[in-house]
DNA sequence: GATGATTATGTGGCCAGCCACCTAATGCAT
DNA sequence: ATGCATTAGGTGGCTGGCCACATAATCATC
């Protein structure tokens, strides 16, 4: 059921493998944001969260880094989950350019509802896999990963 | 060089493959943007491009079938690509609700950059890869998606 | 130690994408 | 035909994400 892909274009028959990461990246973000949206979350503040509960009183510098994404968009969660009384911002004393996030109590509570939207997503995503298919799917995606990040541009075609 | 994955937070392996998906997600989607931004697209505005010049004249809610986003997004994303002067709406003659969607020539003459566009992304997603290894993601890659969207929902936690 | 980089954040603006709500037109049923 | 459900689109509101620009603090260098 649920027939996927109900057309495919066939200029995309030329890019197989992106069309698929998009196609995977929709489905794969749609159910995400279902489950964190019954946790009150928001995509991408789960991560932030997951870091910080590795390690609480990091920078947003430090944060950015570990997301990789533009670090104004941290600092616009950071502030709303900061609303949301998640986390809270204060200003580093050896550098006050700095601001150190801190878990709340709420913030740390949220530890097992995101471990088990974690889990949920993982056996939702592979449900249908083989171990050997999915550790062969990691591999390769990230594999793609480190190809595309290594490569700065397109070289902006000077036209 | 460009060391990916600067530090992967360890509730991540309870779902290594969702993660690596979000970073693949994340590369992706930012290699794609930086070339579209090239030739004055926006991201998903492609897909409506490719699916109208493989098929003139269709209507939003076909177009929302196809590439599967809210219609709310496609209404949007459709009238700024009017403003642009990629397309025309205009309303159909058997149902005046439908709106039919039309490329202008500057719509039209998006076939070949886009194109070039994505064979670059392609290629720069592939270059590391086997045949038989991209085979393989591709094909695994559908069936996650086919995993996740034949399942509706976690049943909500009624909680 | 004053000046010029560099770094940490913030802000505004813009678009994708989602949900929720609204309208108009078409279909269907009684 | 009348009334209600369905369908096609639109709009507002909110967040994620990016870029570009701005500010403040720290660092480096002369």
């Amino acid at each position: 059921m649920a027939g996927p892909a109900p057309h495919i274009p066939t200029m995309a028959s030329e890019g197989q493998l992106s069309y698929a990461v998009f196609q995977l990246a929709r489905a794969h973000r749609g159910y995400a944001a279902a489950m964190l949206r019954e946790m009150d979350l928001h995509p991408g503040q789960e991560l932030l969260l997951m870091h910080l509960l590795e390690r609480d009183g990091q920078s947003q510098s430090e944060l950015v880094e570990s997301v990789r994404v533009d670090h104004s968009t941290v600092s616009k969660a950071l502030r709303r989950m900061q609303d949301a009384g998640l986390v809270i911002r204060e200003p580093a004393e050896h550098d006050r350019r700095v601001l150190v996030v801190r878990l709340t109590d709420k913030g740390r509570s949220m530890r097992e509802p995101i471990s088990a939207m974690w889990q949920a997503l993982e056996e939702a995503s592979t449900r249908n896999l083989s171990a050997q298919q999915a550790k062969s799917f990691v591999r390769t995606a990230y594999a793609i990963v480190d190809t595309i990040d290594s490569r700065p541009l397109p070289q902006a075609e000077s036209k």
